[in-house]
Parts: structure tokens; C-alpha cells; sequence
DNA sequence: AGGTATTCACATGAAACTATTCTCTGAGTTAGG
DNA sequence: TAACTCAGAGAATAGTTTCATGTGAATACCTGT
């Protein structure tokens, strides 16, 4: 195989691509489509904070893939820099809750919030009390208006429960000069319902909700960003309609659409060809089931592997599973890697979170005088079985 | 036949435990004056 | 005597285990006809 090649082909100029950074999910275009209305009243919720008001407290609900984020942060950019001109008061501090070590719990989230304001502060060790403190003394030395953004707050609350969102909430009224308000984002509709009362009221003071973009809004989303990403004239006679089409089919998420937009034109370009077809769309579309498949399997730890691998097997001789019969194979399994097997509670509980991630299907049945149990399928595609059973294999080292 | 009561095989929940990582504190130790 | 070392107490957190309680329909067991 002659490296030279394939470097020669990506460090020089793209047949297909012109800037492939604009299908990425972290570009910021300039133009956000589809999404005046939300805009709109995000700025007018946000901009008392201009006059060194406090906001109202902020909710903003949407599936993912919808604009949510984007358009918050577009917001607050420009609120930032037109407060920086007025020379006005406003910080703005983005935290995305569910950067598993980062954010995802109380401590750490104090810490990343004192981090981005510029205090150190170590990684563990202190009581939590103390972070709330710094925190309290660090704003309030300035009068400022603080606008906290906690994306994907619902995975923290699921994690760490409400207290967090109570406590900054009553930070705020214990200020003496600086004024603090929450910007929570959320993909899960009804997560507010089971909040404690108190924090809901708080919170919720305002709500955006973000519906999921149509098959034409993709269409333009998808259009636009193509125009910045690709070389002219590259993308084949419907290939946009189709991946639009696609992503409508499956609640609107525009982050896949645009990822399946840079797979397939990477393909193209792999390829060699000089053209986006609707024959590479599909083989996009698969590429990127597979890929993430395989990439959710290798990232479980090895007892979900091992459960995993334990149902794979049951699966293929068609055995019907229950979750008795899988932790008795579970068992052997782990005497045979030497590995301790966990209680069957905890295996239980596995099942349930690899049913979460869509690597096997677990329904609950009744068998009336014969018990209750979760029917359990494997859904891994047959096209990836062999594949994923390699993988698991090496991993358990059998 | 119709109506209860049981029973199975787990599910689901809550609390307690274990291990790891890291800070803080104060007692004891050391080196220099 | 000031600086340093080091063990022990506390925290936060993840991942479990232990203990306790819940579930819902197929059966077993009555009951009166």
C-alpha cells in the first residue's frame, strides 16, 4: 500500500470537500435557520440582564438534534459581546452537564463553573459546602449578572437529583450584589414533571420548547451548510432530499442529518469519486449504524460485555431468554474468564441499561403462575454478529 | 361454573457497603540557628 | 524553632451487595349448584 498516496490525497485539495468542519456538530454557522421565533424570545427573556436586571429563570426543551444549544449559545455570544460594547455587566457561563467527569455531578459541576470562572479548585477532597461558598464569594465580590447554561441538565438531576438546582437557585436570592439565572436545557419533554415543586416553580419561570425540524427545514439546514462544506456542483440530483427525508423519518435530528452528510461525502471521497450518489447516501446510513454499534459495544465495561456476549450466544440457539437462564450462562461464562460474577440484581440491572443503549431489547412478561421476567432479544444486526462476537471474544479474552 | 387464594420468578427500590482518589489537620521529626 | 513528613480523618463518587417489598396472571382450591 503506498502511504504516500492516501496522505498526498487528504493534505491536498479536496475533490469533494472545500471545508469539512461546517458538517461538524461543534460549527457555529452564521446563519441558524428555522429558528427566529426560538431566538427571538430567548434574547427578550435574556436581555433585562443588559439593564444589570435578573433574567427570568430559563427552561428550554427540545429533542435532540433541534437547534437547542446552538441557538442558546448564539444568544448569549452576541449578548455578551453587545453588553462587553454598552460596557455592561453580563457573564455568561456554558456547562455541559453531561461530560461524564467534567459536569455530571454537584461537586464537579461547582468546580468546572469556579474552573471557567478562573478559580483552581481540586479535583476531590473538599466538602461540597465549601465549593457552594466559593462559588457565592467569587460573584458576588462584583455586581454582575450571571447567566449559567447547563446543557443537558436532565442528565445531572437523573445522576444527582435536584438538590443542585435548588441550591444556585436559592443562591440567588442570598446575593447581596450580583444576580445569578439558570438557562436549563433539556432533550427529555417531561423531565420538569418529576422535579422537586419548589425547583420547578423556580426554574421554570420561562420555557422555550424547540419542535423538531421538518423533512424541508433539513432540507434548507442541510443545503446551506453543504454550500460552505463541498466543492461545487459535487452533490449528486437528490441526495440532499433523500438524507433530509431520512433524519424526518427519525424525529427531525439535524445532527444526524449532517453527519450522514459528511460520512457519505466521505466515502465519496475515499472513493475517489467525484460525486455524492444516493447508492453512497445508503451506504452511508449503514456505515454509520455500524460504526456506532460497534463503537457503544467497545466502550462498555467487561461485565456488560459479559452479558452481553451471554445473550448473543443464547440468541443464536434460539433458546427463548430469561433473565434466570442468562445469569446461569452468565456464571459459567465468568468462572471460564475468571472473572467474579456479580449478584443478579446488578446483572438485572445491566440488562436494563444495555435495553437502554439498544444493544438488546428486554420486554417484561408475565407467565402468571410461572413467574415474571424480561423476555430478552439481542437487535444487534446479523450483517455485525460475527463482527461484534470477535470483539467481545478478544475483550473477555477467551 | 364461578370466585378466591396462592404462587412463581423475578422486578424494582432503598440503604448500606467497598474501594479509590484526594484534601486537610495535627502530631511527630528534622535540620539549621 | 520553623519547616517538613506522614498517618489518620473526612469527602465525593462509582459500582456493588444486601435486604425488603412488589407484581400480575396461570393455577390450585373452594363453594355452592
Amino acid at each position: 500500500m503506498d502511504l504516500k498516496n492516501i496522505f498526498e490525497k487528504f493534505s491536498g485539495k479536496s475533490k469533494i470537500f472545500r471545508n469539512r468542519e461546517a458538517l461538524q456538530a461543534r460549527y457555529h454557522p452564521e446563519k441558524i435557520l428555522h429558528r427566529d421565533k426560538e431566538l427571538e424570545k430567548i434574547a427578550a427573556i435574556l436581555a433585562p440582564s443588559l439593564k444589570g436586571e435578573k433574567p427570568s429563570n430559563l427552561f428550554i426543551y427540545g429533542k435532540t438534534g433541534t437547534g437547542k444549544t446552538l441557538c442558546v449559545l448564539h444568544v448569549a455570544k452576541q449578548l455578551e459581546e453587545f453588553a462587553r460594547e454598552k460596557k455592561g455587566n453580563v457573564r455568561i457561563i456554558y456547562v455541559n452537564c453531561k461530560l461524564k467527569r467534567v459536569a455530571d455531578t454537584p461537586y464537579r459541576l461547582l468546580a468546572h463553573i469556579l474552573h471557567e470562572l478562573g478559580q483552581e479548585v481540586p479535583s476531590t477532597g473538599l466538602p461540597t459546602d465549601e465549593l457552594y461558598k466559593a462559588f457565592y464569594d467569587l460573584i458576588d465580590r462584583r455586581s454582575d449578572v450571571i447567566i449559567l447554561i447547563l446543557d443537558e441538565i436532565d442528565q445531572l438531576v437523573a445522576k444527582s437529583g435536584d438538590d443542585i438546582l435548588y441550591n444556585l437557585s436559592r443562591i440567588d436570592s442570598e446575593l447581596k450584589k450580583a444576580r445569578l439565572s439558570i438557562v436549563g436545557i433539556s432533550n427529555d419533554l417531561l423531565f420538569a414533571e418529576n422535579l422537586d415543586p419548589r425547583v420547578k416553580s423556580s426554574l421554570s419561570e420561562e420555557e422555550v420548547v424547540f419542535p423538531p425540524y421538518n423533512a424541508l427545514q433539513i432540507k434548507d439546514i442541510l443545503e446551506e451548510r453543504a454550500r460552505i462544506a463541498f466543492q461545487q456542483g459535487v452533490i449528486g440530483e437528490g441526495v440532499i432530499q433523500k438524507i433530509a427525508a431520512i433524519s424526518a423519518r427519525s424525529h427531525g435530528d439535524a445532527r444526524r442529518a449532517l453527519e450522514l452528510l459528511r460520512i457519505t461525502g466521505e466515502l465519496a471521497e475515499r472513493k475517489d469519486m467525484n460525486k455524492l450518489t444516493l447508492e453512497l447516501v445508503d451506504e452511508a446510513e449503514e456505515k454509520m449504524e455500524s460504526e456506532n454499534i460497534i463503537e457503544t459495544i467497545k466502550a462498555q465495561p467487561q461485565q456488560y460485555k459479559a452479558v452481553l456476549y451471554t445473550t448473543i450466544i443464547l440468541n443464536e440457539k434460539n433458546m427463548e431468554i430469561n433473565t434466570g437462564e442468562l445469569y446461569n450462562h452468565y456464571r459459567r461464562l465468568c468462572s471460564q474468564i475468571k472473572v467474579r460474577p456479580l449478584t443478579q440484581r446488578r446483572v438485572s440491572d445491566i440488562i436494563a441499561e444495555l435495553d437502554m443503549q439498544g444493544l438488546l431489547s428486554a420486554k417484561t412478561i408475565n407467565r402468571g403462575r410461572y413467574g415474571r421476567t424480561k423476555s430478552i432479544e439481542c437487535t444487534i444486526p446479523l450483517r455485525l454478529l460475527e463482527h461484534v462476537k470477535k470483539i467481545l471474544r478478544e475483550d473477555l479474552g477467551l
